[in-house]
Formats: C-alpha cells, sequence, structure tokens
DNA sequence: TGATTATATGAATATGTGTTCATATATTTG
DNA sequence: CAAATATATGAACACATATTCATATAATCA
C-alpha cells in the first residue's frame, strides 16, 4: 500500500463516515416489528376500526372486517400478546381496545403515503 | 323462529351495519403491501437514509447500514422491483434513490409512535 | 488484456406467517 | 343441567421471507 492509496482510503473512511443512520439500530428493530405487526390487511382493518370505535367485540371486528372467527381470534391474540392491544371480558363478549393508540395515526400516516403511489 | 328472534337480529344487524371500514378493502391490501416492504430494520435503514441523503451507492447504504453486500443487493432489488425504489447506474457504481419520496415521512411517522411505546 | 472493484444473481436452506379445521372453554339462559 | 353463543386454542399445512454462499456481470484502469 502506498502512500496515495493509504490517503485515498484514508477520505474515503472520513466520507462515509458522514453518511450515517438517523436513529439507532435498536430503534428500526423495534420499529419494523410493530410495522410488521400491522402490516396485514386485516390487521390494518383492526386498527382502522379500534382506532375509530374505542372498543368493539370480536364479533363486531368478524362482521366488519369480514374475517372468519377463528382467524380474527389468531389475529386478535397476536396482536393483544405483543402489546398493540387490549381485551377485556364482559358477560359472553370480549372487548378489544388499541393499548397504543398511536397505531391509528400511523394508519392515517399510510392513508397519506399511500395516495401518493 | 319466532317474532322476537326476529326483531332481535334486524335490530343486531343494523347495529352492526353502524360498524364499517373508514377505507375500502383494497386500499388496506395496498397499504399493507407497502408496509410489509418496509417493515424490516434494514429496509427500514435504506428509507431513512435515501430519505435524507437523495442518493447512495450500494456500498455507501452498506456501509451505514452494516449490511453484507449480496443481503442488502436482495434488499434493494425487492425494493425496486416492487417501486419503492429507483437505480441508475454511473461507471463502476449504482446510485439508489427513494421513488416514493412519502416513504420517509413515513418512517417519521413510526418514529412518532414508537416514541411512546 | 488481465486485474480489480462494484454490484447482481441464483440455489439452497432455515425460519416465519397466514390459514384452516376441529375442538375447547366460558358465559348466559331456559 | 343442557343448549346456545362468543371466543380461544392447537395442530397441520402451504407458502413466503431472510440469509448465506458461490458465482456472475459490468465497468475501470494499469
Amino acid at each position: 500500500m502506498n502512500m496515495c492509496s493509504y490517503i485515498c482510503a484514508s477520505i474515503k473512511e472520513e466520507m462515509s463516515q458522514l453518511i450515517t443512520l438517523s436513529v439507532p439500530k435498536e430503534k428500526l428493530v423495534k420499529a419494523a416489528a410493530i410495522m410488521k405487526l400491522v402490516a396485514h390487511p386485516t390487521r390494518l382493518a383492526v386498527v382502522d376500526l379500534l382506532g375509530r370505535y374505542d372498543r368493539l367485540t370480536v364479533n363486531e371486528i368478524a362482521d366488519a372486517t369480514g374475517c372468519e372467527q377463528s382467524l380474527l381470534s389468531h389475529h386478535l391474540t397476536n396482536m393483544r400478546l405483543s402489546g398493540l392491544l387490549k381485551s377485556e371480558r364482559e358477560g359472553v363478549n370480549i372487548f378489544y381496545s388499541l393499548k397504543l393508540k398511536e397505531l391509528s395515526k400511523l394508519l392515517a400516516c399510510i392513508e397519506n403515503c399511500e395516495c401518493n403511489l
């Protein structure tokens, strides 16, 4: 390695150091995980509904989304276990609601972005 | 089915008709597809970088993200083929950039939501 | 032209996800 | 208590996705 290539490498290294993420990696991991959870038509629908109706029973969500009960239940269970939703029993019904209210903002945002696709 | 159950069913039906999606289903499908594409730490990083640096070579992105070249190339190719990115060769380098500028807004939005997690 | 650098591609594999189906549980009501 | 309703659960399967590795291509330069 001669002097020139040494200097060039050095410059290159400095240059590339300028290009950095604006967000720590762990945050990207977290964000990606949340997006992944929501990145499904039925689950987006759930977020949409619960963002507007505060709380709904499984049946109501099933009706509104047209999703079969068992499948919907799986979706809801996943979303609950990963902290997106919470549920409370009331008699024979179980009401679901958003644990992270911000999620509906996310939907609105995507809505927005998506217009310009 | 007696009169009462008929009336009840009817009321129930009317009630449940009030609960509807605010967005047509196809739109949810589209939105979910976009989110799915971005819902990965490396790909979020790519969106972040290209939102701020306008255009970058594969190597620059690889350095900044710490992602191995072949794997990154796969990610970039996917994102390009699905319309999120575009690429242009310039000599030995290939520059990638956001085709959907709105994507970086999406990232900001998630950032926001994510704070309150 | 041959070496080097930047990038892409394809096969193989591991792992994850969505869906279905059958069945279980909990609550209410007659 | 038996029946009906609302919801959950678990196994099985199909399918998609992420990753790795080896190799290909394309451009540049000596």
